[in-house]
RNA sequence: UCCUCGAUAGCUCAAUUGGUAGAGCGCUCGGCUGUUAACCGAGUGGUUGCAGGUUCGAGUCCUGCUCGAGGAGCCA
């Protein structure tokens, strides 16, 4: 049995005394009365210190706290309407557990740059620990959902010895003399997964050496990547859009406290329901041309004719059946329209952009061979993937998901670099 | 890589047509018997990003550079 409490747990035990471990955020002093609020990580619980109350040595410790000092107070648990949360702790005695001198972080006002120079003070603060406590919610949900859905977790590896997709900047290392590069996307090794376990998902870091700054690009983000034997392009999207449901529910259900804290509008959460809108590149090229911003087909949409779609529906919204063109070699052809391949973005309302990429893959040998010549990739390279094909090939589909971009959008943050907790940018990797 | 904007006290920001670099917060000391980012008084605080130029005089104008921001492209 513990010999102290966490504050989360206070206000159940409202006559009786406590014991609580944390950090001093605030410390106020008023002549013959001081409060002190301290911050455990499940919440706040102001201490009141009253000079008549309690030793000389006790008043002059709490005189002399500075913010972020590690304390151990224990006392009588009081429920009175003055303290913020409604229950406060009358303090009998004070211990010094760590000292702070000089804390940079004031409660007014930082810059960005100030707060990323920190991040690891930063991460402290009521706002920034409810985004962490956000995202952890929101990796439990998608892991139960695959979970509970017969999908085995199988992570590919990080050092891969080629590009994915051959398009998209690689970090390289060197790897004991031989060139290797860090894991842009586990896909193809999904694929094997998925002939081996039926249905997989792998849930890890990818990088992309991508020069963008953006509120929307970290150079290392998290990525869910399920893939599914004997599962077509409808039944992709399917899995979709019940995994996004899904955890917006979970999040509704589970993380109030974290979207209040956030300033974020629920009822937008409330209305993603499946199944959500589809349109295909051409019904989007129509919308794009009414609103003003005409595409020739075959061209690629810009920032802005995302946003204006994702702007459309309040749930997230299937863009699908894209130009072949520039699409990545793997995606297969869709039979009545080989022009345009069986691939679909999720688009997230409210301006986020992409938050899932997903296709049927090409299960054709000779059709696979033929789309790595046309994009210039070397065939020796993907010799196991090609084997995939001869080997009992079967309809399949899978897709990512960037656990970044859901957590901004379902927290309605500003940046992508909130939503983890040490963010590594093009101009960042420290601390 | 390109475009736009920016850099002044530890932090957030002011500084008129080029004319002695300021405020709030923080921190230190003092005051106050219920504070809520407490309040009141005093103190503390500067190579104005770097290098050069114009000028009697540059935080301010000019040139180059460095660093940062968010947007394009690219992407989740």
């Amino acid at each position: 049995m513990k010999e102290w409490q966490r504050i989360a747990q206070l206000s159940h035990r409202t006559d009786g005394s406590a014991t609580i471990l944390g950090w001093v955020t605030h410390h106020r002093s008023s002549g013959r009365i001081q409060f002190v609020t301290i911050r455990d990580g499940t919440g706040e619980v102001q201490g009141v210190v009253r000079a008549d109350e309690v030793s000389a040595e006790t008043w002059e410790t709490t005189r002399a706290l500075s913010q972020e000092a590690a304390v151990k107070i224990s006392g009588q648990v009081r429920a009175d309407p003055r303290a913020p949360g409604g229950v406060e702790l009358v303090v009998a005695g004070l211990e010094l557990v760590g000292a702070s001198a000089d804390y940079p972080l004031t409660p007014k006002e930082h810059g960005t740059d100030f707060l990323m120079e920190h991040r690891h003070l930063w991460v402290r603060t009521p706002r920034q620990a409810a985004i962490l406590r956000l995202r952890a919610r929101i990796i439990h949900a998608i892991r139960g959902f695959l979970d509970d859905h017969g999908f085995v977790l199988a992570d590919p590896p990080i050092i891969t010895p080629a590009a994915a997709e051959g398009t998209t900047t690689l970090f390289g290392l060197d790897y004991f003399g031989e060139p290797a590069y860090l894991s842009q996307s586990g896909q193809l090794y999904m694929e094997a997964l998925a002939m081996a376990l039926g249905r997989v998902y792998s849930f890890g870091p990818t990088f992309r050496a991508e020069k963008s700054k953006t509120r929307r690009h970290l150079s290392e983000f998290w990525m869910v990547e399920p893939e599914m034997a004997f599962c077509d392009f409808e039944e992709n999207l399917l899995w979709q859009e019940e995994l996004v449901t899904y955890v917006v529910e979970e999040v509704l259900r589970h993380a109030p406290r974290e979207l209040e804290i956030l300033g974020r509008d629920q009822e937008p959460l409330r209305k993603v329901r499946p199944p959500f809108p589809r349109l295909s590149y051409d019904e989007a090229l129509e919308r794009l041309a009414e609103a003003g911003m005409p595409l020739t087909w075959g061209e690629d949409f810009g920032a802005a004719h995302e946003t204006y779609l994702g702007g459309l529906y309040p749930a997230p919204v299937f863009i699908h059946r894209f130009p072949a063109a520039h699409k990545a070699f793997y995606m297969k052809p869709d039979p009545d329209r080989p022009e345009v391949v069986l691939a679909a973005d999720l688009l997230a309302p409210e301006g986020y952009g992409e938050i899932v990429g997903g296709s049927q893959r090409i299960d054709d040998l000779d059709l696979l061979e033929r789309r790595l010549f046309e994009h210039h990739l070397p065939a020796d390279t993907y010799a196991w993937y090609l084997d995939l094909r001869r080997y009992g090939s079967v309809p399949h589909s899978g897709f990512g998901l960037g656990v970044e971009r859901l957590v901004a959008w379902i927290g309605r943050l500003e940046h992508v670099r909130e939503t983890i907790p040490f963010a590594r940018t093009l101009t960042r990797v420290w601390p």
